[in-house]
DNA sequence: GCTGTAATGATATTCCATCTCAATAACCAA
DNA sequence: TTGGTTATTGAGATGGAATATCATTACAGC
């Protein structure tokens, strides 16, 4: 979250640049959204906003998942997180304990999936990454 | 799926020896399981079998994930799967054309985890990690 | 065979996500 | 500005997956 803090765009403005419409409900969302830091998930969007409905939440989410500046991810549980995606391509890592999400660059992964390429019956042409972590605060603060 | 051919227990006696009992339904799954290469869905449980009850055949998975001898898995879209263990510690390919789920040994992934380690904010609990990929199978029947 | 108890399955229920559709609001043009 | 076109919205209905309820059934041990 530190030396990752990179092009973080304005997300109003690509939906605007894909032809959505710059709404309230949809600043409101955003500017919710601009101001975490870690995941968010649905629900707490739908909390914090209780004036924009369900189905706008859900469908603005989607159009900024179509636009590639947030990303969908899974709880250990597989319940949905999403976060604000820096850069390009990543993967995440998600607190077990807050939920905090960060990211990590790819490039070792890409490096990573070379290595292992032999052990793989077939082609890739996708994945899914994600380490679930105790991140530094809660190590810190939950003590040894 | 070739090499990995090992240790493929029995599964009802695994149950068995966790305490549960062994009965008729859960034996009906257990036998189409046990005859699976690739991953299954409960859809397709709950279809093949229709004398067993739905919520059934979700409580024998659960007890076979409690177990350890199966995986839980997700398709690219985040619909479940569930996959036999083969190998203790490995993790699974997913076909994106047939669904076929293969596995790989977890050898490189740990060299991979120290390989990353630094660029990771805490310490790492547990992981996901899936490869979506076009099969052999499919790459040779889809023609090329 | 009996008996205690776990297990089952039909059904109801919950939860999440999407769809429907009339009402609204945004954007463009004049 | 104003008006018209069209995307967007939100309440509620709907869909689908997973779980809970609970009377009935069937397993396992004696």
């Amino acid at each position: 979250m530190n030396e990752l803090q990179a092009t973080r765009p304005n997300l109003m403005a690509v939906l605007e640049d894909n032809g959505y419409r710059s709404t309230a409900p949809r600043q409101a969302i955003i500017g919710l959204l601009e101001g975490k830091q870690g995941g968010f998930t649905v629900e707490e969007i739908s909390e914090a906003l209780p004036a924009v409905g369900r189905a706008t939440v859900y469908r603005t989410i989607k159009l900024l998942l179509g636009a590639g500046v947030i990303c969908k991810l899974a709880l250990a549980d597989g319940a949905p997180v999403y976060s604000l995606s820096r850069v390009e391509h990543h993967h995440h890592t998600v607190c077990v304990k807050c939920g905090a999400v960060g990211e990590f660059r790819a490039a070792t992964v890409e490096r990573f999936l070379r290595a292992i390429g032999d052990d793989i019956q077939g082609e890739v042409v996708g994945h899914r990454i994600e380490f679930y972590i105790d991140c530094n605060d809660c190590l810190r603060s939950g003590s040894g």
